[in-house]
DNA sequence: GATGTTTATGAAAATCACTTTCATTACCAT
DNA sequence: ATGGTAATGAAAGTGATTTTCATAAACATC
């Protein structure tokens, strides 16, 4: 999977006539091993911890970057914080999340989907994309 | 409707012992006048335009009072800017938004509400609140 | 109505989370 | 090795709030 995902930047880099940086390498890697739903932020610090010299505008720049070549995603999640999360291939996925702590859970459901194209299909749209997120307390903070 | 929406508020200015001021009067008076969707900015040039003295400060803090009344509520379609839309009794809806002019037009779906249900109980979530929105192109700006 | 205590307001400064700029480095095709 | 781009890091800039603070308005209570 990671090397998956590692051929498809550099490729990317290559066809965009782009360089291959240490840096990039180095955030990549640090990207693919995180948790799903990452903030700039948060990514710029655990890189950070190892590689001091990383500034942040290169780990924005780079998940950007993530963003075009198709393996990663920007999120919002109404916090302020722009996250990015993991893209695979063919995937699409909602979210649950946990107002409490945080917790974000990944669900699909093809039957939704079914429905909201027929709903923008009522109204005369047509959909690029969309997003589906639920609010309330996961299984652990309902005690 | 707008009678309700005024009582709302004095009831909840008189419950949490704050005050009432004519600015905070002003500036419902343009909130309820309103189109659905309005960003801090747009509804305080609107008041501006008639209350040159009112400041964006306040109309800021009114906005937030508004929704801790329950008569307004903060939606962010990731362009950076937060609305606040117009909360009626028991309605919910959700949002299809034109990513080329902007156009939000609003529905509503209780199947899709019913399945929403059902995922987060299969996930042990209690929902409290959620978000959905479908963006596309709205019938005009397809062509 | 005058007064005293609080809360509200407006202007300006401060925050926050990016974004961009720019002088300096690092890549990489010769 | 080198010349021409592209990338980087530190710092400055942005845009949208959010907070601060001195002043003004409410709302009891005299």
């Amino acid at each position: 999977m990671k090397r998956v995902k590692k051929k498809l930047f550099s490729d990317f880099i290559a066809r965009k006539g782009l360089k291959s940086t240490r840096q990039r390498d180095t955030i990549l890697e640090f990207f693919l091993a995180s948790d799903r739903h990452m903030s700039i932020e948060e990514l710029y610090l655990k890189v950070r911890a190892k590689h001091p010299n990383i500034g942040y505008a290169t780990v924005y720049r780079t998940l950007k970057l993530f963003a075009e070549a198709g393996l990663a995603r920007e999120i919002q999640f109404g916090d302020g914080q722009t996250r990015y999360e993991h893209v695979n291939e063919g995937e699409h996925h909602d979210h649950l999340v946990c107002t409490r702590c945080g917790t974000i859970v990944e669900f699909e459901n093809p039957v939704i989907e079914k429905l909201q194209d027929e709903v923008a299909k009522s109204h005369g749209f047509l959909i690029e994309t969309h997003k589906m997120e639920l609010y309330g307390l996961c299984p652990k903070c309902r005690k």
